[in-house]
DNA sequence: TTGTTAACTACCCTATTTGGTACTACTTTT
DNA sequence: AAAAGTAGTACCAAATAGGGTAGTTAACAA
């Protein structure tokens, strides 16, 4: 859902939009920021609780909600490597937005 | 952002939360919608208004959306064609939320 | 007869996203 | 000396999304 469109007609507010779906669209965004809603959870913690994530695209996204400001990375000086993933403040206000973005689907059920 | 994932641990209303991001995900849905959110519009309208989209992704995009119960599709028995999208009342619906959706992307500017 | 017009579809191609898996690093345990 | 344990990365492959454009249709105008 990527390339330039700053050039189309200005629909009011709709670059904000845009950056929220860039926050939580993607195959397993949403999972990942609702399990470390409800705990701080280390990545193979993360991983076993998604079967269906490859260790890959888990660690990439990870990666990419830490770089957004979503979630934090602590990692640990332990052998072998201990790190833990917490949602931060700004992380923790999405939650109660998705509630509001489920009454979305919920009109069209 | 498909694939089989109803294994995996519930995360309650996740289901509902990801019908709503299937409707609003993806490159130009939130700007058709947003068009469409203030007039009922023509195929070549559309077209205009999004320089960007080639036709074959917006006649796609419609189509699916039209199926999704989002727009409705109206066409006249006329040469050459004449084909009008407006908004569903479901669809309608969604336009208060998006709003909401907004909210996301404040936090994190 | 030829050209126009509008809303597509068919066909093919590129880009982005997601997946699979072997490999690494460094200690402690066997 | 070999194995286990964790959080990755590197490299390649598959799947999905998105793009480009010629062709189609039927009536009407020139």
């Amino acid at each position: 859902m990527t390339g330039d469109r700053s050039d189309l007609p200005l629909v009011p507010d709709l670059n904000l939009i845009n950056q929220s779906l860039a926050i939580v669209c993607g195959k397993w965004r949403l999972y990942i920021i609702l399990l470390l809603g409800k705990q701080t959870l280390r990545y193979g913690k993360i991983s076993e609780m998604l079967p269906g994530v490859s260790e890959k695209v888990l660690a990439s996204e990870l990666k990419t909600l830490v770089a957004l400001g979503v979630m934090k990375r602590k990692a640990y000086a332990e052998i072998p490597p201990r790190v833990e993933y917490t949602l931060t403040k700004k992380g923790l206000l999405i939650l109660p937005i998705l509630k509001q973005i489920q009454e979305i689907g919920r009109i069209f059920n």
